[in-house]
DNA sequence: CCGAAATGTAGGCTGCCACTTACACATTCC
DNA sequence: GGAATGTGTAAGTGGCAGCCTACATTTCGG
């Protein structure tokens, strides 16, 4: 018999330093020897994990999404007095952009035109705006669905302006807080009763 | 004497098609081929008039800054009932991202890490939210300040997100015109008297 | 019409990138 | 121990992108 089969692991254990490295580089600039290297292994060893680059990166949506998801479950499991939407904005004014999404977004529309890769995209997106929309309905109440997913997509442009001001260095942190905290409340609307 | 120096007059005829090319395709998937094709012309007459590839974008960018400037004064020369910022609100909710302006900032940010394009960047970015804010401020009104900024952000976080919801497919034009129908008016606050 | 400089065309060079081949070594179970 | 398979390392390969060289052609003023 041979050895066991760890290449499952192994991808989960690589997954995130590759992660990193597309959503610092863009798709396009991040070349595997790149990936190689912040892999502290050698190029073959990740074409033996994944059949191209491209699957990498397609991998890597996935991944950020269930890091994602999972810290805005840990966010939401939290009970105090404020709503979990209060709790969502506080924590974007804050830790926005961590994970690199916004960029992982940009480096996909723009360095490629798979559709595989948008598909993904989409997915990715849409998931993320399902999520905003429940926890605007959970804070205002179900019977004021009015304007609920437009007011999602525009937290989702809020977040991501404020990324996009940051790595311009036209936002610094307080310019970003100050942002959530007086745009924020007019998107999340009256608070439920 | 030689024949006069018409490289300036060539550059401004050649720009739109090497603005479109970078939008379409971002930074790094638009070859100097590609350009020189679309152009119909050969690469080495497009190395004539910028020094190299960069350039070239940077050049885009200027030129993408003129464009729009135009579009948005002529916008406003029109005199009605309907305030500047309304305006601007229903120009953009039909005709947005028809430049390519936001392609071009994915592309920028993604594609390259170069200083001289983040600066080029950030300097379109902050006009843009400039005009916002003046256009904004004509509407509420000179003693409404508060929030005035971060309102103008927000609608360029709007029109930003627009972009990625067309491109990626999860918006299309109705939905587009009800983000800005339903989100708009929030941000733009209560029209002066 | 002629010299000077702009403009067009063909081809090539260099370096990098995605991806591969070849082979040594390690680990498992019988 | 040994067959079978996983894992690591070194060294390519082919193609393409950015950029350049060499040279022919056109357009201008004198």
């Amino acid at each position: 018999m041979p050895r066991p089969d760890r290449s499952h692991e192994r991808r989960a254990e690589l997954l995130p330093a590759i992660a990193k490295a597309f959503a610092e580089l863009g798709y396009r600039r991040t070349t595997t020897a790149e990936l190689a290297a912040r892999c502290e292994t050698q190029e073959v060893v990740l074409y033996r994990l994944w059949p191209d680059k491209k699957t990498m990166f397609l991998a890597v949506l996935d991944h950020i999404y269930d890091t994602s998801a999972a810290a805005w479950e840990k966010l939401l499991t939290a009970t105090d007095a404020q709503s979990a939407a209060e709790r969502l904005l506080e924590y974007e004014s804050t830790h926005h952009g961590e994970w690199g999404f916004y960029r992982l977004i940009f480096a996909g529309i723009s360095d490629t035109d798979d559709p595989q890769i948008r598909d993904a995209l989409a997915r990715l997106y849409t998931r993320y705006h399902e999520f905003v929309v429940r926890r605007l309905l959970e804070h205002r109440g179900e019977r004021a669905k009015a304007g609920v997913e437009q007011a999602a997509w525009a937290l989702i442009g809020l977040g991501t302006i404020a990324s996009v001001g940051k790595e311009l260095g036209l936002l610094d942190n307080r310019d970003r807080s100050a942002l959530w905290r007086t745009v924020g409340p007019l998107l999340l609307g009256k608070r439920q009763r």
